[in-house]
DNA sequence: GCACTTATCTGAACGGTGTCAAGATAATCT
DNA sequence: AGATTATCTTGACACCGTTCAGATAAGTGC
């Protein structure tokens, strides 16, 4: 019998061997079933369904629908991480470094409403914060560093601690509520959702908070 | 024929009659359902078993399961209104009010975290507050009262406007975000969670942003 | 080349779920 | 009283998560 063809050996029914990477296939599936359906759409069946596989095959990538569905968080928190990155570079006045991981984190949020919820849930299941977002290198490493870049003392551990949970905090509530249509004309007003999730986390002033109290010292 | 007795008439089986008033019962068994044994068992047949009626009987109630549960979480909603009301009727003094409307706020949602969780996801999928957040005389009308007598200009709405939903936006982050494990170390430090919760209020500075600005002036 | 082991996928089944239509039962109205 | 209406039950349907016995293909040692 001839060996692999480019186009990998073929089932008789047209469909690849076993499959190549089912469970990259899988974690693709759901995302795009998250996106186009909805969070109630999302079933270990539907996913299944979608990468053209039996209702079982799921299960020997991963443990659970739960453990399936943590793998979507995941790369959520991944491309939410280069998102802040990504924010954080753009930023050329370190004055502003904060700001613009807040207004990256609740767009990204709001880009993917679904995918965010999905992820904030993830992590409540465990009770804990992901993975991802304790690493140093993200999340909350980038917003240590921004804060001791616009003043903080970084050896006030306490300070340092309690201000990054706050910003977090932030932007947490405000990547959730933004959505409601009751702020719809509010919006308008300042000129489009953007200007109107940068006005909300002003006045939540971790910012503006923080370069005043150096000011004053 | 016996008229009905004290007791109301019994079905042979020691259940009354058609039941007197189960759409009370079903939210009742809910909320019952939520807090013992979480949100992933809160199905319509389990409130039906618990309030002690056939799985379809709840369908001369609600519309939906997304029905009942939103009743659940409308009582949710009087519930947090009343916390936050009798927390700002407490605070004597009034530069603390809207502060105490915040602690208020998340411990209520640290008492009953799952149906805080169903409140807003109830409030989400109609992409709408709730109508009781909205009521002038709860939720926001509070929040606005407080940040009236703080300070802010009642005459500048989209200023006002923009501070009110601020304040709920870090109420609702903090009080997702506090109950993650990651932070009891931080929170015993701080006396208690109470504690940790008031210093990451203030850290987000909506009081003290306020008073600094109208001592400025 | 071959047998053997291992990883991967299918098929059928179980109990649980939301929902609905048809029928039973009891309260209410006239 | 009889008729109407509100309420609840029974039984069914399709879908769900999960498991398990078997099929299939990949890798491994000879």
């Amino acid at each position: 019998m001839a060996h692999a063809d480019l186009t990998r050996d073929l089932a008789h029914d047209g469909r690849p061997y076993h499959h190549g990477d089912l469970s990259r296939a899988l974690v693709l599936a759901g995302r795009r079933i998250l996106e186009k359906e909805g969070p109630a759409a999302l079933s270990l069946r539907a996913v299944a369904r979608e990468a053209g596989v039996s209702p079982a095959a799921p299960y020997h990538h991963f443990k659970d629908k739960c453990d399936l569905i943590a793998a979507v968080a995941a790369e959520g928190w991944q491309e939410l991480s280069a998102a802040i990155l990504e924010a954080r570079a753009k930023a050329k006045d370190v004055r502003h470094g904060l700001s613009e991981i807040g207004v990256a984190y609740v767009c990204f949020a709001r880009q993917n409403p679904a995918l965010y919820r999905l992820m904030y849930d993830s992590a409540c299941d465990r009770e804990d914060m992901p993975e991802h977002a304790k690493d140093e290198s993200s999340g909350f490493g980038q917003v240590k560093q921004a804060l001791i870049a616009v003043g903080v003392d970084p050896d006030d551990h306490r300070e340092l601690r309690l201000a990054t949970i706050a910003a977090w905090c932030a932007a947490h509530g405000v990547a959730e509520m933004a959505g409601f249509k009751e702020f719809e004309s509010l919006k308008e007003e300042l000129g489009g959702e953007v200007q109107f999730i940068r006005a909300i986390l002003d006045h939540l002033g971790i910012y503006a908070r923080h370069v005043r109290t150096r000011h004053d010292a």
